[in-house]
Formats: structure tokens, sequence, C-alpha cells
DNA sequence: ACAATAAAAAATGTGCACATTTGGCATGGG
DNA sequence: CCCATGCCAAATGTGCACATTTTTTATTGT
């Protein structure tokens, strides 16, 4: 076994501090507006400029940061407007993928979908907040992999990675569960083979969620101690600064 | 004026070089499996080879060029079954998109848009095949682009973009154009406030559509000239290798 | 002659030094 | 007192040299 090189060539790295960034982002540990500087965060993941460099601009390509040339990195500020705009896709998208299931619905995935009714509603009665919250977003999901298109289904897994940390920023804290009854309504309207009622459904689900967002506008502090936010995990190398 | 700094910081090259291979890309000059190395197209375009670097792996994260660590990029060779993925996905949103044009259409909207097929009828009546093909793809943009929902139209243009570089693979030459009475039909449906018709009708296009699909499979000639390919355009600095 | 192996050549990936740009701060004029 | 102008520090952007990986070529043994 080799020691692991301390200076060159280290593929996994940039995939660690993507992921280690991205994750902070969707627990929404990074408040909009934070600048994100490229040297500090070379100090506390102890990597080179140039790789937190390389993150910084492929999470800027995949609209999760907001990059302004010669001014770097910034998590973005969206405002209400945008909030809605992706919302709106999101439901444009979901009544897209209902009618494709409503011509290829079969008992199978409608059992699937039934089963995942009851895991929401188990998660509901023992007041299992994070997990309701989970499972409410899965549905969704579970709906457009119900295509089998990986192309559809990224596209609501980029909007829903977007609208998730618009959430945090937005939503009232975290009671931003999904009615199981509308979900349940949804199904029921596919087994009936009722579009048009499945669209309204989903149409009102949307907008019932839409309607709960609240705009708080905290100007205030754009900064933040990104050595802080990162703290729970140990520098890839050895070199991270105390301080 | 200052004299065009020849050695640093040139920002617009990165644009200039990144717009030169996209076009190439969907006009389908470069061929599906080309393969495009770092160093030669620096010479072509007489740029930095990092320049060139970066405006590869941002194509990369587009799904424009396939990236292969450590091998290098490579003009995507879609299957079949990529392509229909594609056809699908459009299918799908445009559906979401008539659900959700039904309810806000307007005389204003339905002007626009009889005008738009006005136009697609008198490039086809006078056998312009290159008019009729761009605005037969415009029409399905103007649709979403109806809905002034920037996400939306976004998701519509990078699928389009990578179906219309699959149609140059796969599609027979160049006769891909809407029927004009199918876009009409759509219409129709859409002032009629018929959305389950509207919704048929769309699919019933696109699978008109996906059924021309041909599949060739030319798995010859892999390799290409590119100095070729790229030389209509003059190099950006005077550093062009000739041979 | 063929296959396997090794060496060489070419292409990709990375750290570093330096150029350029931006933002803040002090200074001076209205 | 406020705004404009010009320096200075800090952050971003880029070319280059070198490390690493891949691919091609050459060699050797069976």
């Amino acid at each position: 076994m080799r020691a692991q090189r301390i200076g060159k060539a280290n593929p996994a790295e940039d995939e660690a501090v993507y992921q280690a960034i991205l994750r902070a982002l969707l627990e929404g540990k990074l408040k909009a507006g934070t600048k994100l500087a490229e040297t500090p965060l070379a100090s506390i993941f102890g990597v080179s400029r140039e790789r937190i460099r390389k993150v910084l601009h492929r999470l800027g390509a995949e609209r999760r940061l907001e990059m302004i040339p010669n001014r770097g990195a910034r998590v973005p500020r969206p405002t209400l407007e945008d909030v809605r705009r992706v919302y709106e896709a999101h439901r444009v998208l979901e009544a897209g993928v209902l009618s494709q299931l409503s011509l290829r619905i079969d008992e199978v995935l409608l059992a699937r979908l039934d089963a995942h009714l009851a895991e929401e509603r188990t998660a509901a009665q023992r007041g299992d907040r994070a997990a309701s919250v989970r499972l409410s977003g899965a549905f969704h999901v579970h709906l457009v992999d119900a295509l089998g298109n990986p192309e559809l289904s990224r596209m609501l897994g980029d909007l829903l990675s977007r609208s998730s940390v618009m959430v945090s920023v937005y939503e009232p804290a975290a009671q931003s569960i999904c009615a199981v009854d509308e979900h349940g309504a949804i199904v029921a309207a596919l087994r009936d083979r009722d579009l048009l009622r499945a669209i309204a459904v989903s149409r009102e689900h949307f907008l019932h969620v839409e309607g709960r967002l609240r705009l708080d506008e905290d100007e205030a502090a754009p900064t933040q101690d990104l050595a802080a936010v990162f703290a729970g995990r140990r520098p890839l190398r050895g070199k991270l600064r105390s301080a």
C-alpha cells in the first residue's frame, strides 16, 4: 500500500470538497449571500486553491452558487420571485410527468406508490418531522423515476436541490410537509386514469406549498464563519490552520 | 485604445472559443466520437492550453461533450435509446407547458401563435427548407417562452441543443420538419381550451418526429481533421501552427 | 509469427508564481 | 459635511513547468 501522496494528483479530493460544500448548501448551513472566497476555503480543507477554484466553478455551472467574474462565488440570495419560478417549473414538469404516467399506469406502479403513501402516513403519525419532510419530497421523485427516464429524473433533481436551498431561506421553520392526503389524492386520480383531475390536484398541492412561503428578507449577516460551518469534517490533509 | 494583450487576461477569449466549438457541435460539423485533444485545439485557436481546457470542461458539464478522466473530451456518440429519452423528455415537458398554458391562454397569445404559424406556412410554401426547420423548432420554444419562466425556457433550451446534435446523427437528411398542420392543431386545441386534446396532439406530433429517426451506426471515421473543421475562423492570435 | 512485456511518447492533471482586477481607505477639493 | 480621486491591500485569473496517466511503439521470449 502506498502512502497518500501529499502534494499531487489526488482525484478523490475534488469529489470530497464538492460533496462537503454541496451538503452544507443543501442542509442550509450556508446562509444566502455568504461569500465563498478561495483562499480561506483552501486553508480550511487543506487543499490547494486551484482545487477549491475548480469546485466553486463547477457549483456555479450547476447554478448552485452565484459566480461573478473577478469577484468570486456567493451563496445565491434568491428573490421570492426566483423561488416562485422554481416551484412553477416543478409544477409544470410534474403535470407533464402525470400525463405520461397516466398512459402507462399499472397495478405494480400503483402498489409501489401506495406503499410509499403508507410510509408517509406512518412517519406523520409518529410525529417524525425529519422523516416526513424527506418522504414528502421523495414522493415527487418517485413519480418521475417511475417513467424510467434519466433525463427527466435529472431535471427534477436539479429543481429539487435548488428549491431545497431556497426552502431554508423562505419556508417557515421546517413545517414544509406536504399534506399526505394530497399525495394520496394524486395517486387516486392516477388509479382512476383521470388525467385532468391528477393535474388539478397536483397543481393545488404545489400552490398550497407555495402559499406557505414567507419573505423574511433578513438583509443582515452576509458574513459567516466558514471555519465553523465546515468544522465537523476533519481536514483532508493536516494543514488546517487553527486560526 | 490599447493594443490587444497577447499573453494575459483576455476574458473574451473564453467566450470566443466556447462559441466556436459550440457552433461546430450544433451545426453537426463535429462528428460523433471525435476526440477533442487539448494541445491541437490550443494550436488551432492560438490560445493557451489552459483556456481550451476550461472550455472543454465547461462543455462537459453541460453534457455537450463526454469527458473521461485522464482521457480527455469526445463528441458524444448517443445511442438511439439516448435520443429517444431526450425526445420523451421534450414531450413530457411540453405536456406540462400545455397544461399550464391552458390556464392562462388569452387572445394576445393566440394571436402571436397564429402569426408564427403563418410564418411557418409561408416558408413551407416557398420551399425554404432551412427556414422551415428553424421555424419549426422555434414553435416549441415559443410555447415555453409564453409562460415567461426562465427556468422552463432554459430546461427546454438544454434539451433542444442536445437533440439538435443528435438529429445530425440520426435524422435522415434535414427532412426533420414538423408538419405545420400538427402545430396548428395544437394551437387550435389551446384555443378551444381542450387540454386533453392539446396534450394528445402534441404527443402524436412528437411520436411522428421520433418515428422518423433512423439508426445509421456508422462506426467508422472516429478521427477527423480538427484544423479543417475550424478553418473558417481566423486564429485569435497569430500563432496558428500551419502544419 | 504472435503475444506479452517494457520502454518511450503523448496527453491530461496540478501546484505555483505572477498579472490583473476589485474594494476599501485615506486624502483633498467643493 | 459630502463626494470625487488616487493609492494600497486582497482576491481572482492565467501561463508555465512539472507530475501522472494513458497510449503507442519496440523488444523479447516462446
